[in-house]
DNA sequence: GCTCGCTACCGTACGGTGTATCCACCAATA
DNA sequence: TATTGGTGGATACACCGTACGGTAGCGAGC
């Protein structure tokens, strides 16, 4: 069976998803299929245009949700199934708004995404629509990131509040204990019992509905 | 005149400034400062740390704007300073919300951002607290992300018309040819004559108001 | 005063990366 | 049969982060 471009870029997900995207190289992926590393230079031009590749891997599953019956379905369906692809690739969130994302298939979300948000009301001319795109792919994007890092040092810290403490503990908490920052120590004391879906949910809910607002003309 | 971690992050900024984060090795610091790569390791435990180092830095001069009259004023000055930071030190905005910002001058970031929020209308509990803090953080994360982005591939492809059209063109203008693309199409070609800081100045605004609104009870 | 041990600096070296280049082989054609 | 073209592989280069061994200076004890 011979290589491909496919291929390729299955593996790299593969093994990006198990060692992340600063364990992944291309000699990696070669060994994975059982060839020298050059061999993929046959397929690929670079490394940054297999990582395109990849997400553009990411996006065709992202696509796959399709258009649902209203614009606000279709959107809120393309927002969480973002965030889910998310998960299940964290490396995706690191390249997430990063690079411009034209391959085909991230083009088809950002036709969906548009299309959709071109039928919201308070939407009348396409400057409307391109604030609007822009600013929920902007909370989309910083949402994204921000839970992936958060349940990255969640994982290497140990999810349970001893480990936190000894963890992040001999320096966070002295610094929450000096009280210049009691906001913050609060919001990290009381606060890391919200789900994290939930909480994504009603941001999007919120910002959606504050973006689609009509205006005072 | 000694080495110091000051002066090391200093000299790592400017050099992140001029070649990227790519471009920035520890070698080429050490080359900077005379001396040779393993002195940095006396004043740094790893890259990472040198990188916190460097990341808090820029979080300094976004705490410069201290505090404002009223809840709103104090968010939004913060918010345009973090765009102004991400602007003057591009590879800033490719660790925005890729890793914790712990460092004493984030966490006062934080902490005046989140106290300012918390007088705002609609935020009654911690855990509404919570939640504006992180849409606010995700909207501001996003919307960085993308113009500094863009601004890059603006400036690598050119920024007039014929530059644009040669260079992502023959992929692109192919690809929106294709008609399965049409209000991309649309936003690409008759979008590009937004002002960024107005954008962003009103998205911010829109999603402020958004999510400071009181709810139904 | 002399030696000894310790500390602070330094260069070298290792394992890894992305990628350019060259080479050996093998099939098909003149 | 001789040649040529292409294909897969190995080697090589420049660079990276960083571990490690050595060395020179210097203060302290006999």
């Amino acid at each position: 069976m011979p290589l491909s471009r496919e291929k390729i870029a299955a593996t790299a997900i593969r093994l990006a998803d198990a060692h992340g995207l600063d364990g992944l190289s291309l000699r990696k992926i070669a060994k994975e299929l059982g060839v020298g590393p050059m061999r993929l230079y046959d397929y690929v031009i670079n490394k940054s245009e297999l990582l395109d590749l990849m997400v553009d891997v990411v996006y065709a599953r992202i696509a796959e949700v399709g258009q649902r019956s209203g614009w606000r379905d279709t959107v809120l369906a393309i927002a969480h199934a973002t965030r889910d692809a998310a998960l299940d690739h964290e490396w995706f969130s690191d390249v997430l708004g990063g690079r411009p994302h034209l391959g085909p298939h991230a083009l088809a979300v950002g036709e969906a995404t548009a299309a959709a948000l071109s039928a919201a009301p308070g939407v009348r001319d396409i400057d409307d629509l391109q604030r609007v795109v822009g600013a929920l792919n902007a909370f989309v994007i910083g949402s994204v990131r921000r839970e992936v890092t958060e349940r990255r040092t969640a994982r290497s810290t140990g999810t349970d509040e001893a480990a936190f403490q000894a963890s992040l503990g001999p320096y966070l908490t002295r610094m929450l204990k000096t009280g210049r920052y009691p906001t913050v120590a609060r919001l990290v004391i009381d606060g890391a019992h919200l789900n994290a879906e939930d909480t994504f949910n009603h941001n999007l809910t919120t910002i959606l509905d504050g973006i689609t607002r009509r205006r005072r003309t």
